[in-house]
DNA sequence: CAGAATCCGTGGGGATACTG
DNA sequence: CAGTATCCCCACGGATTCTG
């Protein structure tokens, strides 16, 4: 609830393609994990999310607000004090975020192995080639 | 198993962009669901689907075979007859698609309500008013 | 600190027409 | 029947720069 959220928390490759469960858009779903011990500075967000510009934040943050998932509060002071926590909404996300969460990293290798060998088939081949990639991202792990 | 899938399966607001929760591309849980029961033709799949151009739900299934959750046999005959189906892959995320759709179920009301008073208040705003939509389909019901 | 403004590339996805 | 082939639009998201 207190600590500082780690810069490391998500690796390179989160999100990735890979995962066909997707919640909200891209960032979202790092979004509500860097929300889950409690609310959060825009600037403590920046910091797991180093790789999210400020505006493509801002986007997302504004998305899950639209949504009812997400509270923005500007706190009085001299200077600007924004903070963002999960609603009682946002929080019963949880639940399903964790259950692909699970199903994920469960299957894996199995999603690896499928494009690989997927690729490997229809990669060589002359004609009809057609592969594109699913509009997917990596929520969790 | 073997009953012709209904026309009406879904409804028109389905997919819907007020859900946070995706699986796959736009079309791929509505797909998934109509694999559910077993292997289904191109075309049987074009009757509930029938909003879909046979591009994009080509595109769509190529994707889902190529992510390992779906796979299409070519039947031997005189004129082309192709069958998709649900890999164990595929099966196993029904698991985390039941839950996401029992979390949308449950929240809809609240989904929709959110999203109407976030509209209202930033509205009428003059300036700011950005309020770009979530990059989200609604997976089942 | 917490964004906003601007520019721009990519591609998902729809419409229409055509074919082995 | 089961797709392909084109054309087109625009929303997502990244880079960069600027500001109350």
């Amino acid at each position: 609830m207190r600590e500082p959220l780690p810069a490391d928390m998500f690796d390179e490759l989160c999100p990735s393609p890979l995962n066909p469960i997707r919640f909200g858009d891209k960032w979202a779903a790092l979004i509500i994990r860097c929300l889950e011990d409690g609310p959060r500075r825009f600037s403590e967000l920046r910091v797991p999310l180093r790789r999210v510009t400020p505006k493509v934040l801002t986007g997302s943050l504004r998305s899950l607000e639209r949504g009812g998932l997400v509270r923005r509060t500007v706190l009085a002071g001299a200077t600007p004090h924004v903070e963002y926590e999960l609603t009682p909404l946002g929080r019963s996300m949880l639940v399903p975020l964790a259950a692909a969460c699970a199903w994920t990293e469960e299957h894996w290798d199995e999603l690896i192995d499928a494009r690989e060998s997927y690729d490997d088939a229809s990669g060589p081949r002359p004609a009809h080639a057609y592969a594109p990639g699913p509009a997917a991202g990596r929520p969790g792990g």
